[in-house]
DNA sequence: AGTAGGTGCAAATACGCATTTGCGCAAATG
DNA sequence: CATTTGCGCAAATGCGTATTTGCACCTACT
């Protein structure tokens, strides 16, 4: 349908090469591949072609080496929202780092799948009954939000790809994820050994995987020390009202899920006349936000997670056995005091 | 060479649907796409495929569609730094979303070439003499650093791009860059409208197009202005020397190329009791950082100019003139006044 | 009745590349 | 000298889809 003059400037195919080169398509495309001594040519022929496609500025078409059942070292990165969102850019970007780092050292190219948003405005991997991420050799599935069937899907097809974060998918799925319940774990015990002994724990009601495994480790570290659990979805006045009675009566630190409570929190007792750390240690189990990273707490290693998920996906893509067992990491959590965690007061000793 | 595994039953293909359906491939795809009208397909042969298609689970092969399509869809987007950096992650990230909001309303994907990093280290656009972003359909080139010669080469493959930020390139290349000369102006007016009548000007060494055209506008704005002009390579400390001495003398703000030069003058002139913008307004002619958004001056509109750089590539592309001339854009900047440009002061007027 | 026009689809072709097969030639072998 | 072997490549084939072309068959009209 579209073929156009000579004059037009198309990109160079190997049979503009194999012309030039007066030898055939496929002799070029055993040379281009480096299948030269599989298909047993000449030194000379090779760099013939070698140097005319190299003048034509030749690229493989990346659809075409997929369809003629190749690979074109293509890895997708898909989001259900923006991969470049105006509001907390800084979600994605340390998994980014993490993904693009290794993409580098092996040598792919990434994809982001912009395209998926179909007629409706709603991305998705199957968009008006396509699947728009088949493009890549695999893809890496990233984000908040995901939508099971969609997953499943994909993986009935026996398309390659990993999550980041793990999801309750039915079946089993490739996935990267942190420690959260480990992390909680390790950040009571952090309070215990700084002295504290009496904590409050301000819960979050969210139904996602972190969520239950952050109130797991909280369950399984609350037996070490005096626990006061408080309503976490009440506003951050009421919080600092409950807070400051029992920072009154001996309590010295609060553990929050999300660091913006904990932030909200810190102002509110400091209307109170309440300071940090000094009266009270404030603690998060998620990543500070950007324009306040000094809140101590867990520190959720993205940068790792991204680049293990790309690992986990080429070795999928690499390993011949098609029974390859999914594989899963979970990656363990880094701990920041910052500026909120403090050992606690001597003149709260023995309050 | 890679026999699809034998346990997963394969995709279906248009073939199957044919086949179950009685019809031929071709007519499958008609419906497919809804072109059912333009090949004159009865409702009931339709219906029949549809449903077929549909408990077949059918999806299109997306490499297979763009093989047939002679485009692939792809947009490119090369930097010779990583293009998620960790450090300023904020110079890449408002372009990106720019790329990435057009793409998305243009239905293209986008590609990140991160294997374009050759035995050397180095990053390139060729890389071992091959050229590595001819995957995409058209390319953005992005960032501070640019190789003359690569731009050079590709446009003479007549490969289709855009640059972000002008260069000084032989030859015509179409880019988008910022209205610096006349954010300059603008910048200087804004003093004098503020009531500023002697300002002090550190420009900076650079031999970037942006340090250039900064410079141009000033020159041009100096004229209606008492403008004393001091080296930008000194020490932010002996910058804030010169500037005590000018202040005590009638100078009441200070332009500066640098966000950060404006920064660390502010710091240094707080050390010698001058208060900004009490004392003195300080303006820069660039971007803030992440750290510090709230310093005074221009504001790149870098969203915008990376929508625009994806528009103007989409214009080469979809354009079936060959000759279409090289498209540019300048767009203009924006001001701020921050926290550090204020109205000279009542008892300065007559300084 | 004979022809023109229309309709609904099959068939053919192309997209760019990977892979396999086969052919002509020359050297080696018996 | 007849025959095998090896070599270097051309040619053919397939991947899954989009698009164009062609062809029966049918209707309407003269």
């Amino acid at each position: 349908m579209n073929r156009k003059h000579g004059t037009e400037s198309t990109r160079p195919r190997q049979a503009d090469i194999a012309r030039l080169a007066g030898v055939s398509q496929g002799t070029v495309s055993l040379i281009i591949n480096g299948r030269a001594s599989t298909g047993r040519i000449l030194d000379e022929t090779r760099d013939r072609v070698l140097s005319v496609a190299h003048e034509l500025g030749y690229v493989p078409d990346p659809a075409a080496r997929r369809l003629a059942g190749g690979r074109n070292r293509l890895i997708g990165i898909f989001t259900y929202e923006s991969v470049f969102p105006l509001s907390h850019h800084d979600f994605y970007h340390p998994f980014l780092v993490g993904i693009e780092e290794q993409a580098e050292r092996h040598g792919y190219d990434l994809v982001l799948f912009t395209s998926a948003t179909g007629t409706s405005g709603e991305r998705g991997i199957f968009v008006d009954g396509q699947n728009r991420i088949g493009l890549a050799d695999g893809a890496i599935i990233l984000g908040r939000e995901m939508r099971t069937e969609e997953i499943v899907s994909l993986r009935n097809e026996g398309y390659p790809f990993t999550l980041v974060g793990r999801r309750d998918i039915p079946g089993e799925v490739p996935y990267v994820t942190a420690d959260y319940r480990r992390g909680t774990v390790d950040a009571f015990a952090e309070l215990a050994r700084l002295g504290h002994t009496h904590v409050a724990y301000v819960s979050s009601s969210d139904d996602t995987h972190p969520a239950h495994e952050r109130e797991a480790g909280y369950q399984e570290a609350a037996a070490a020390l005096t626990v006061v659990e408080l309503d976490g979805s009440q506003s951050a006045d009421g919080l600092a009202g409950s807070l400051a009675e029992l920072i009154a009566t001996g309590t010295s630190a609060v553990v929050t899920h999300y660091a913006e409570t904990a932030i909200e929190v810190e102002a509110a007792l400091a209307l109170r006349g309440i300071r940090v750390p000094d009266d009270v240690s404030i603690l998060a189990l998620n990543d500070p936000p950007d324009d306040d990273p000094s809140i101590g707490g867990l520190r959720i290693p993205r940068r790792e997670m991204g680049a293990m998920a790309f690992d986990l996906l080429i070795d999928q893509l690499e390993s011949d056995d098609p029974e390859h067992a999914p594989i899963r990491r979970v990656l363990p959590t880094g701990f920041a005091a910052g500026r909120t965690v403090a050992p606690l007061p001597q003149h709260r000793r023995n309050a």
